[in-house]
DNA sequence: CTGAAAGCGCTTACAG
DNA sequence: CTGAAAGCGCTTACAG
């Protein structure tokens, strides 16, 4: 005796399941959550997954967010600039295992122009992370918007999550134009990411590594690709710079190509080291040196120290993410 | 006398704000929501626009939804492979332009392993984009989660919205070919990325334009830009090619410096034109002849489409694209 | 023009 | 072990 079959238009509720199974509603919600200190029996149990199953049922994400208040969302703002390579490797791996432990990550883009309405709004996440400190009314946006966790956080002092900011890259290329023997470095940047925050922590390792080694302090070039950057690369040599470590490969590319178009030589005249080991430090003649990240195990930890955070567990996180490598090839 | 103010803790409602303006709880919502057929005096909406503003209120979006049915998020779901160059610019735009028709955009690179719950299932959006028609299983994924409106509709056979699936770039690429004389081409991608639908689509244009201009069929040549393509750039020489259009300017940049490698000059011994006019096309040497698209214009023709399909709108998109320029540099 | 009230589909104490 | 019920914070007919 069909009792008010649900329509081909209508969706399947959690009353539908519990109809469908022969239970309660609130029986139906403790199977599919697998809610703690609620013993079912096994029959019951997968009785309600075979109706749920058989009816296709989904739980409304909107109601269970309303009701539980988590919408078991963490937003991860991105700095505008630069989209880094192997971003793609950090970001699945770090899904995946936010997936796992029933969260959905989403990314979003900032734009610089702020009137948009932030994204925090419509999604109500649990977590909002970014790789550093957010503006004060962007906090104050996300606390009206009812997130209840913001990193790094607006009050305290916290460094920046390993796997969002990592200062073992930058140390490195200074270690390795070191060892090849030069004394005086500057660090280049697109003048186009003159407001990343990924730059100034970048450049602000090296300089730390530098100071660390007894080299004078690395001046922080911007550059632009659109002009070849030639008479950047006349000017650091003529102030007797003989090594560039650049923010990335694209960076390096940069100078690299106006090194070639000068008719000088790498690494005799100029050695330029990259970061991140893209597509482009192979391509580019001559192949260019730089610094391979296991963005796989970051990816992994940022979901460790998300979850960490949303769910408040205290003590440290566990994940232990491998050093860069360097790869060395013509340009150093 | 202050009656049960809102702890600091506790998120202001629509009650409190009805409260705090001496008004309903429906006044409140006619007026933030600018309900249509509500006639509200001009002093009420002020009072309840200015206790909204002094307490700070922000609606529950979980609670919004839930109750209209509507999440008011549209949900881009990328390709996983390549993400172009000026991407940011047509997200950027298109966010703008939803946001102000109060649409949040949220793009989403779906994995190559499908086992994590999909973006859709958290998020309820109102509408799904793709590039490309949707697998069957994705689609009931879809179906199940309530997403009422899918494109390219699974149904349907409609062409992919012009903004998404341009043909006009890898068109140019073989008329400028051809013009600079070349009648042998081949069209070039990266191995990693021949699951992309973008480069079959791309590739598709690139062979019905040269058919329309009486040229052989190219080839879809996959490379792969970690060997150096060396052996590629000699088979196509063996073969009498002369002109390469390539997916990106990366994939250009690979060919090409597989050319330098080989002491070959470009154009003469072979011509080689990118897509999407990247950094990198600058900063090679020797520069790539590319294709610029105005992304920005067809992320603002991306945000009217969706409006249109969100909205049920009838009748056609109103938004203009300008056709992709060629940028000529030393490669052609 | 404004308000009282039902309802969206869940979660979660609280009884039995 | 299971169920009846309140409540999350909105939207939206429906009365007045």
């Amino acid at each position: 005796m069909a009792v008010s079959e649900p329509t081909a238009s209508r969706r399947p509720t959690a009353l539908d399941v519990a109809r469908e199974a022969g239970v309660s509603r609130a029986t139906v919600g403790f199977v599919l959550n697998n809610t703690p200190g609620q013993t079912i029996p096994k029959g019951t149990r997968e009785r309600v997954l075979q109706a749920a199953e058989r009816l296709g049922y989904r739980p409304n994400s909107a109601a269970r967010t309303l009701a539980s208040g988590r919408s078991r969302i963490i937003l991860l703002v991105l700095p505008d600039w630069p989209i880094e390579f192997r971003l793609r490797n950090y970001l699945d791996e770090a899904s995946a295992a936010l997936d796992k432990a029933g969260y959905s990550l989403v990314t979003y883009t900032r734009q610089a122009d702020q009137t948009a309405r932030p994204l925090w709004e419509a999604l109500s996440p649990d977590l909002v992370v970014g790789p550093a400190r957010f503006s004060p009314s962007d906090v104050a946006s996300m606390l009206a918007c009812g997130v209840r966790r913001i990193y790094p956080h607006p009050d305290r002092a916290e460094p920046v999550d390993a796997s969002l900011a990592i200062s073992a890259g930058p140390e490195q290329q200074v270690d390795h134009l070191h060892e090849r023997g030069h004394r005086n470095l500057v660090y280049a940047a697109f003048a186009q990411a003159h407001t990343s925050s990924m730059v100034t922590a970048r450049y602000q390792a090296a300089v730390d590594r530098a100071r660390t080694l007894g080299l004078a302090e690395p001046g922080l070039e911007w550059i632009d690709y659109r002009d070849g950057s030639g008479e950047a690369v006349r000017r650091w040599l003529g102030a007797g710079i003989t090594g560039v470590a650049a923010f990335n490969d694209d960076v390096a590319a940069a100078v690299a190509g106006a090194v070639v178009r000068a008719g000088l030589r790498m690494p005799t005249d100029l050695a330029v080291i990259g970061h991140d080991d893209a597509p482009i430090a192979t391509m580019f003649v001559p192949g260019l040196s730089t610094i391979r990240i296991d963005t796989v195990a970051l990816g992994r930890r940022f979901a460790d120290f998300a979850l960490h955070k949303v769910e408040q567990r205290p003590g440290p996180i566990s994940h232990n993410v491998p050093g860069p490598a360097l790869i060395q090839r013509e340009s150093t």
